[in-house]
DNA sequence: TTGCTCCTCACGTCACGTGAGGTGGC
DNA sequence: TTGCTCCTCACGTCACGTGAGGTGGC
C-alpha cells in the first residue's frame, strides 16, 4: 500500500521529474525503496508534496520553501499571510497589464508622458497633419527619455501657446509648407512671420515668462526649434530648409541692423 | 538628441542587459554607433521597445514576440485578444491560489477528495480519536492516490455505514483499545463484537448491498481493514494486534464450524 | 513478448544576471 | 583625475524538460 513516484506525482499533479527535482533539492525526504530500487511513497509524502506544489505556484521559490516547511506554525502563518499579500498585488499587476495591452492595440498613450499625449491630441485637434505629428512624437519622445520632467513642463507650455490665433497661423503655415518647392515665393511670407513672431516673445520683448535656468530655448513659441528636435536624417523637406535659412538670414539681419 | 542605452532602458524600465539580449534575439535591431562605438536610439527604439516589454511583461515569450512585431494589425489584433484572455485566466489562476494558500495553513482539506474529508469530519464528531483520524487520513490519501473515484465511493459508504449504532459502537470500542495491555480481558468482547458484526454484514448474510466487481472487501463494515490501509510501521499498538489475531481466530473457527 | 514505468546521469531551455577585463565621456 | 557609462565575451541561475541508455513489473 504504498505509492511509486508516478502515483505520486498524478496525484498531487506534478511531473515526475519535478519531484525527483524536490529530492535533489532537499524539499522532499528520500523515501526508502522497494527490492527494485523503486521509490516508495506514504502518506505523509503526499501531505509534503501538496504543500510544495500548492506554495510553488504561488511562486514561492524552492529554496524559501524548503525553510518554510521546517518552520513553526507561527512563523509559517506569518510567511502565508505575506505570500498572500504578494498574489493580492499579483493579480493588480496583471490587471494593470490587461490595460496596458489594449493600450498597445489602441494607440500611442503607452509611449509618452500624459503631457505629451494632451498636446499631441491638441495638435490634431487643430489640423496639423499626421507626418508633423509622427515627428513631434519623436522629438518628445527622445526629449521625455533625456527629462520626463522637462518634457512635461514644455509640453505644457506649447499647448498653452497654442491658444494664440497668431501662434496656431504660423505653427500651421510651416506645417503646411512641407512639399512646397524650395523657391515657393509663399515662404519668404512665412519666414516673416517666424521671425516677427519669435521677436515679440523674445527675451528683450516684455511678453516672456520668467525663463528658468538651462532652458535656453522656448520650442513653445519656436515650431523651428521644435521640429529640430527630432533631427533624423530626411526629415527636413526642401522647403523647409530653405524657410529655416530664409527666417536665419532675417533675425540676423534684425539682430545687427 | 539620440539615446544611449542606459537611458533608453531608464526611461521604459529595463535593464541594459535586456536591452542588448533582445538586440541578440533580432527582437530590436541593431542601431548605428556613435564615434564611440556606443549603440545611439532614436524614438523609433523607444517605441519598440515599450512593444517588447510591455508584451514580455505579460508572459508572451519572446520568440512568439518577435513574430508579433512583424505582424499587420488585424493578425497584431486578434492576438492581443488571445493574450488578453490569458491574462483574464491567470487572475482566476491566482484567485484560486490564494484560496489555496489559506486553506494549507487552515487544515487538511486540500491533501483529500471532498468526500474523504466529510467521512473524517464525522469521524471528529462521533468522537474518534485524533490518533485513528490521522490513521484514517493517511490510508485513505494513499488509496485517493491510487483510485480517485473508487476512495470517494468507498468513503461515502462508509460514512453512511457510522449512521448505524452498533457500528459506531465496534469501531469507538477498537479506537480505544489502542493503549491496553495484550492481555487486558476487554479484548476479547471486543473481538466478539467485531466478529459478530462482520458476520452480520458478510456475504451471505441477505443484509449486504450489491458488490461491484473488483471490489473484494468492504471497509465500510470493516473498522479493521481500514485500520489496515495505513500500514505504517508501528501503527498497529499491542492491543490492536491481539484483537485482530482473537478476531481472526474466531472467524476461523466460525467459518469451519 | 510487448509496452509501460522506473532508474541515473547529463545536457538543454528560458530570460536574462553577474562578473571579468577594458575603454570612452563629463 | 575620479566615477559613471559603455563595450564584448562568457559563465551562472532558476526550475525543471528532455533525451540517452538500461532494467523491472504486469
Amino acid at each position: 500500500m504504498m505509492l511509486t513516484i508516478g502515483q505520486l506525482a498524478d496525484y498531487v499533479g506534478v511531473t515526475v521529474r519535478a519531484v525527483r527535482h524536490y529530492h535533489q533539492r532537499g524539499l522532499l525526504p528520500e523515501p526508502d525503496r522497494d527490492a527494485s530500487g523503486y521509490r516508495r511513497y506514504g502518506a505523509q509524502a503526499v501531505v509534503d508534496l501538496i504543500r510544495i506544489k500548492t506554495l510553488a505556484d504561488a511562486g514561492v521559490p524552492l529554496a524559501r520553501i524548503g525553510a518554510l516547511l521546517g518552520a513553526g506554525p507561527e512563523e509559517f502563518g506569518r510567511a502565508i499571510a505575506q505570500i498572500d499579500d504578494t498574489l493580492a498585488a499579483r493579480i493588480r499587476d496583471v490587471e494593470q497589464q490587461r490595460r496596458r495591452i489594449a493600450d498597445l492595440a489602441a494607440g500611442d498613450r503607452l509611449f509618452l508622458p500624459a503631457e505629451v499625449a494632451g498636446l499631441l491630441d491638441r495638435l490634431r485637434q487643430i489640423g496639423v497633419s499626421d507626418r508633423s505629428i509622427q515627428m513631434e512624437r519623436d522629438g518628445w519622445i527622445l526629449l521625455s527619455a533625456r527629462s520626463a520632467g522637462q518634457a512635461a513642463a514644455m509640453a505644457n507650455q506649447k499647448r498653452e501657446g497654442l491658444d494664440d490665433p497668431e501662434f496656431r497661423r504660423v505653427y500651421l503655415g510651416f506645417d503646411q509648407a512641407y512639399g512646397w518647392d524650395r523657391d515657393d515665393p509663399r515662404l519668404d511670407g512665412l519666414a516673416d512671420a517666424m521671425v516677427a513672431f519669435a521677436a515679440r516673445h523674445a527675451p528683450g520683448s516684455g511678453q516672456e515668462q520668467d525663463q528658468e535656468p538651462g532652458q535656453r530655448q522656448d520650442p513653445s513659441v519656436d515650431p523651428v526649434a521644435m521640429s529640430l528636435l527630432s533631427s533624423q536624417p530626411g526629415s527636413l523637406s526642401p522647403a523647409w530648409e530653405r524657410v529655416m535659412q530664409l527666417a536665419e538670414e532675417r533675425s540676423g539681419a534684425a539682430a545687427s541692423g
